[in-house]
DNA sequence: CTTGGAATGTCAACAAGGCTGACATAAAAT
DNA sequence: ATTTTATGTCAGCCTTGTTGACATTCCAAG
């Protein structure tokens, strides 16, 4: 299985999906995940986190006073392993915890001033990263670029992204 | 920091180098991960492995005979790690490890037809969901897309994964 | 109003898979 | 003969995933 070449379908050049090709796609895809997260990494090693945490903050930071559960859907972990990271984040001042208003069972997530700040130096760094490729690449690459991935999330997980675009940080 | 619109130099539109534009993309980079793995990782669930298992399959199939310290190169990750999971893979008998023919202190590595099967069925998993994501983005955001993760990658991984392209399987 | 269930979050314990350090063995290189 | 290289192994640690048990809070049905 596996194999056949398949290549032309009515006329269209499908030779970008052969599976050496989409082998390729794997690959750049494997490395640049590393690449893409390199960065950051070191940051967190200074503070003795995790990525994890750059996560968490990550969101938290993005949509403003989050609860918990809004959180789980968006990392799709468990709430326990969750809690763990959340509660050294408290602990160690970087996040603010606050009993919901409307429901008491909530909590709303902020960035403590510190916290935004360690949010600020792990995402310029990421950014950076990107910025150079992006420029690199040129915009229609990036075009094309964004498609692929978007093309290539699970359904539910698009939905979520998607959600998320339009909202100030 | 972080905000300088500077979004004309020279009359080139640069606005997909804004921060709200690279943050779209990691965030992307992010999710599409997630579904990239998603496949796979249901498959090995079922063995009893992880991804370092697949990633180990992967490229044992993918440089036959190559040796361990190709491998630690390659993955990344220290002997200790590997060693874990590579004895697993050899004791369940999906790997065979031959005493280097040249240098008696390399170990070649092989998939056995176990072996094979199982990387089939994973890299099958995953083709197929690239192959989707290619066709529905078509062939010149795939172009794009590999030209923007390349320039991502760190430039020593960049080379091996380079190094890795014109290889037979 | 009370009570039972659902939602939300916390604590405890365990597993996978990274890491370092120390050490053994065999083979190659000097 | 000595040193270096390639590999394997043991022990122990950390992060971050998991499940199970439990507390709190809300809400709706009786």
């Amino acid at each position: 299985m596996a194999d056949g070449p398949s290549n032309t379908i009515g006329g269209e050049n499908l030779l970008f999906l052969t599976d050496e090709q989409l082998r390729k796609g794997i690959e750049a895809m494997f490395f640049a995940y590393r690449g893409f997260t390199a960065d950051p990494d070191r940051i967190l090693e200074e503070h003795g986190y995790g990525r994890a945490h750059h996560r968490a903050l990550h969101f938290i930071n993005r949509t403003y006073g989050t609860t918990v559960n809004n959180l789980l859907l968006v990392l799709g972990v468990t709430k326990q392993s969750l809690n763990r990271v959340l509660r050294t984040l408290i602990e160690d001042g970087l996040v603010e915890s606050r009993i919901g208003k409307t429901d008491r069972r909530e909590r709303n997530l902020y960035l403590t001033e510190t916290g935004a700040a360690l949010e600020r130096a792990l995402s310029e760094a990421q950014r950076e990263r990107m910025r150079a490729a992006y420029r690199a690449a040129g915009p229609q690459a990036v075009a094309g670029f964004r498609q692929v991935l978007e093309a290539m999330m699970d359904d539910e997980i698009r939905r979520q992204y998607n959600a998320l675009r339009e909202r100030r940080s």
